[in-house]
DNA sequence: CTGAATCCTGGTTGATACTG
DNA sequence: CAGTATCAACCAGGATTCAG
């Protein structure tokens, strides 16, 4: 996720600038990235509670306190997530879905529900095209095979 | 990458293997990269018509052969995309949308519509930040504000 | 308990050049 | 025209450690 400014882009010796607007390829930058869709995801389900640091990451199973921290600090920069502090002693910080962040869960839900319907198809396709150059061809090494170990669920 | 499933490792790398995946996880893993929802929509636009390979990355500003390529090869393993070869001299090759392929513009439309409707405001939450913390007393002195010569590691 | 800072890795992308 | 091969760079993200 591009960590701050979106009016500006620091990286690119020279011009890698494709699209500056295509607000489409900004939201997928985001969302694509490991964890912040199963964040929206874990959060809209607590809605309207609020869910602890502590909380989100025994909910995300396999999330590193580093990526869980940048995830929330991303989603709340962008205003999809409100942060609550509580200044107790073992400080507290409570975690919910704006109502923006609330309004993505649901193209989000089309995508999950569109997932689930159709990649055991996409598996099957890719499982094809596997056995067709199992034999030996080297002239097309598949780019991402069968089962690449995808960590977190 | 890790070819096979067989991701051995003697006796340096701990457990890899963590989960069958989720999946919406691979969905994004997919269509979040660079360019592949783009060429779904070029593609889904020109539907039902078919679309070059030159035409495709005439109309998907920025993108090089290679990604080209690679992006079409992905898609079309995964069955969303289905290529034809015209064995011509020149040999001229089609793409275009399988009805799976189709299927996936709707959550992806719907997606769009979100982009379109919402990314401004997300670029506003972002500025407010920025400025936040861009005043005169930093409070995080930033690392690395401007750098322009990355050396190299 | 929350989260920031640091080091390191490999997967992903890009530019370029070559082939059929 | 439609790719492929090679080289180099970048960045997400995991582990670890430190701090309030």
């Amino acid at each position: 996720m591009t960590p701050s400014s979106t009016s500006r882009s620091p990286n690119s010796a020279r011009g890698d600038l494709f699209d500056p607007g295509c607000p489409t390829r900004r939201l997928l930058d985001r969302i694509g990235t490991k964890w912040t869709s199963m964040a929206v995801k874990v959060l809209a389900e607590a809605s309207p509670e609020e869910v602890r640091f502590a909380e989100l990451q025994r909910r995300m199973t396999g999330i590193s306190q580093k990526m869980l921290s940048a995830t929330l600090q991303g989603l709340t920069r962008d205003g999809l997530v409100a942060r609550r502090v509580e200044a107790t002693v073992p400080p507290r910080v409570h975690y919910r879905l704006t109502p923006l962040g609330r309004s993505l869960e649901e193209p989000l839900a089309a995508l999950r529900e569109w997932a689930e319907a159709h990649m055991a198809e996409v598996d099957r396709a890719n499982r094809r095209g596997d056995e067709a150059s199992a034999g030996s061809s080297p002239a097309v090494p598949p780019a991402r095979a069968g089962s690449p170990p995808r960590p977190p669920r």
